[in-house]
RNA sequence: GGAGCCGUAGUUCAGUUUGGUUAGAACGCCUGACUGUCACUCAGGAGGUCGCGGGUUCGAGUCCCGUCGGUUCCGCCA
């Protein structure tokens, strides 16, 4: 089948075209039939162009007739300026004059009407998402993510850094996230694992001499989803030969800004750094939101309240815990608010919601008012500076799991009082990460970010194993940063170990026995052998950053061909079963 | 693995609290009218396995149990 190439695209024409004779190829959006004159607006990814057609247009007049919604036309004609123009679109000032309009492929009715306002559940979309793609919301988030990949590479470009691909089937190890598993036809009984992140290659490709790495790559991990949260993510990757700390901040801080001002068209200001101690002392969490009107930072009043004569916190306070809280500047919040909050923080394994409603009156509301002396509570209004009309919110219990609650207590706060910024981008680096933590469940020490990460210099004694008392431990801080964006980790790094003796010592805290690591990661240790230089990286979600800069936090949106939660594609159906023979062949018997 | 919310026409929802005649609305779809619309308007029409399975009941969209799917949160995600 033949067809005339389009000359223009639907969001091209304005006034300046008119009286030209142009061809414009698309899907129709919407079909106005007045009696006696059609309007129809074909659309592309561009835009949306208004066609005029009446009886004296001749065979297009009996074509449009027979037209419906999300058919492909293509259709040629005049540009003419309308009579009564919409200025609401770029397009709206002109139309065309229809003199041949071509169906090139009819639409059946589509599942929902594709329109920017769309109704249609994500379930639906996400079944039909080229549909949805044909809505400019979506396009738009597309074509962003493109530029935004083609801004990275170029950047990194002039920054020397060179593009390689790693596999991605490569050898399961079982730290870390859950693995995808690709069974081996030839090797039967052996997986391939689908990549957490190139991790491994990227720090043998530096023991290679390649110095300043990059790439744009698919990473998998097998995980309860969220709605940040995907099983096959982008990942910005990238390591450095010959680097500290600060070098990888300024490329990647470079990188960001790069992004900013070309996507936003802003100057983003150089980020603060925050030691991982601190954020967590001061907003609770590693990943601080610093939109928050007031900042609303975490208050520390187990001084304050010891032997206070009230039970719980009595109990908390000698059995080593912490008192803390939040100040809600202006808010005498409701019964309500405040039954609907401590349920919150009973969902978060807290015990209870302590609380002081200074109100505007000057009374003082509080439930546990009763068991505290004025004098503590005074105290306590002191430390938060409260004044009449601000309401206190205390937690009490074990040091980082209160922390870890009055974090998130702070978020649900600053949302449902509306206290966050959304007209600014807030960057920080997290820096300062724990070397190693302890897992409570397991019973045992493991890496807080990964094994190859190297311990601040100054603490490298600490993990001689004369010293090797669980606290010790755990109070070493190692090379390791985060970059946090609006509340969200933009991504993640570190100074790796380049030494095999200081990455004995790691394993051996980790009580990784030499065959497992032998067979685990013999490869990487192989290679250090010949000369390690020292090294380090970073890896940005890429999903992330696109989400931001499209303003929304769900990466589904920017995401071509998303899944949901429980990991299913509603469009292709994968994952999907496969034919027994396919399974001969890998030997592979199913056992539901 | 745990908790919450949701599932009714092609679509988005109401109806479920308190079980009871023929399950409604809007948009979309079909037919007709209309020459300046852009959410066109107007008149008429078709369209339902109330996610699925079981149970209670004279009777279930409505109550109970299970299950599937979507979504949010906790755990998990070096």
């Amino acid at each position: 089948m033949t067809f005339k190439k389009r000359t223009h695209t639907c969001g091209d024409l304005n006034i300046s075209n008119v009286d030209e004779t142009v061809v414009l190829n698309g899907w129709v959006s919407s079909v106005r039939d007045l009696g006696g004159i059609y309007f129809i607006d074909i659309r592309d990814r561009y835009g949306i162009t208004q066609l005029r057609i009446v009886p004296e247009n001749g065979e297009p007049y009996d074509v449009a007739s027979r037209i419906g919604l999300e058919f492909v036309i293509s259709s040629s004609g005049k540009v003419i300026a309308r009579e009564n123009p919409n200025r609401n679109i770029p397009t709206g000032e002109i139309e065309i004059d229809v003199s041949e309009l071509t169906v090139l492929n009819k639409s059946a009715v589509t599942p929902f009407v594709v329109e920017e306002d769309i109704k249609a559940s994500e379930e639906l979309r996400f079944k039909f998402r080229y549909l949805d793609m044909r809505r400019k919301k979506i396009s738009d988030n597309i074509v962003l993510r493109s530029r935004v990949f083609q801004t990275v590479y170029r950047y990194f470009d002039s920054e020397g850094f060179l593009v390689i691909e790693t596999p991605i089937l490569m050898k399961s190890t079982p730290e870390g996230a859950r693995d995808y598993l690709v069974p081996s036809r030839i090797h039967k009984g052996k997986f391939y694992a689908l990549p957490q992140s190139p991790q491994t290659y990227k720090q043998v490709l530096m023991v290679a001499g390649m110095d300043k790495y990059i790439q744009i790559c698919k990473c998998f991990r097998d995980e309860d989803l969220r709605a940040d949260r995907q099983p096959e993510f982008t990942q910005i990757d990238l390591e450095m030969s010959f680097v500290s700390e600060s070098d990888v901040f300024n490329v990647c801080e470079n990188m960001i800004r790069e992004i900013w001002k070309e996507i936003k068209g802003i100057e983003l200001e150089s980020f603060p750094v925050m030691s991982y101690d601190e954020a967590l002392l001061t907003y609770g969490s590693d990943k601080p939101e610093l939109r928050i009107k007031g900042d609303m930072k975490i208050t520390d009043v187990t001084g304050t309240v010891e032997d206070c004569g009230f039970k719980v916190f009595d109990d908390v306070v000698n059995s080593g815990g912490m008192v803390a809280g939040l100040k809600l500047e202006g808010r005498e919040v409701t019964r309500k608010v405040i039954d609907n909050l401590t349920e919150y923080v009973k969902s978060l394994g807290m015990g209870g919601l302590a609380y002081f409603r200074f109100n505007s009156d000057g009374s003082v509301q509080s439930p546990v008012s009763k068991f505290i002396s004025e004098t503590v509570q005074n105290n306590i209004r002191e430390k938060f500076d409260a004044k009449n009309g601000d309401t206190v919110f205390l937690l009490s219990g074990e040091k980082k799991r209160t922390l870890l609650a009055l974090g998130n207590l702070r978020l649900k706060l600053a949302t449902d009082f509306m206290l966050i910024d959304e007209s600014v981008d807030r960057f920080i680096w997290i820096n300062d990460f724990p070397l190693f933590a302890f897992d409570d469940e397991a019973n045992q020490i493991i890496a807080e970010h990964h094994m190859f990460t190297m311990p601040k210099g100054e603490e490298l004694y600490k993990l001689d194993s004369d010293k090797c008392d669980i606290e010790t431990i755990t109070s070493i801080r190692a090379n390791c940063y985060d970059l946090v964006c609006n509340g969200s980790e933009f991504g993640s790094g570190s100074i790796r170990i380049h030494r095999r003796d200081i990455q004995e010592k790691v394993f051996n805290i980790l009580k990784l026995d030499k065959q497992e690591v032998e067979q685990k990661f013999g490869f990487l240790l192989k290679a250090f052998e010949y000369g390690a230089p020292p090294h380090g990286g970073f890896a940005f979600g890429f999903d992330r950053i696109v989400a931001t800069l499209c303003g929304t936090k769900d990466i589904r949106e920017t995401i071509a061909f998303p899944k949901t939660t429980s990991a299913l594609s509603l469009m292709d159906g994968s994952p999907g079963s496969v034919e027994q023979k396919q399974l001969d062949d890998l030997g592979i018997v199913i056992k539901y």
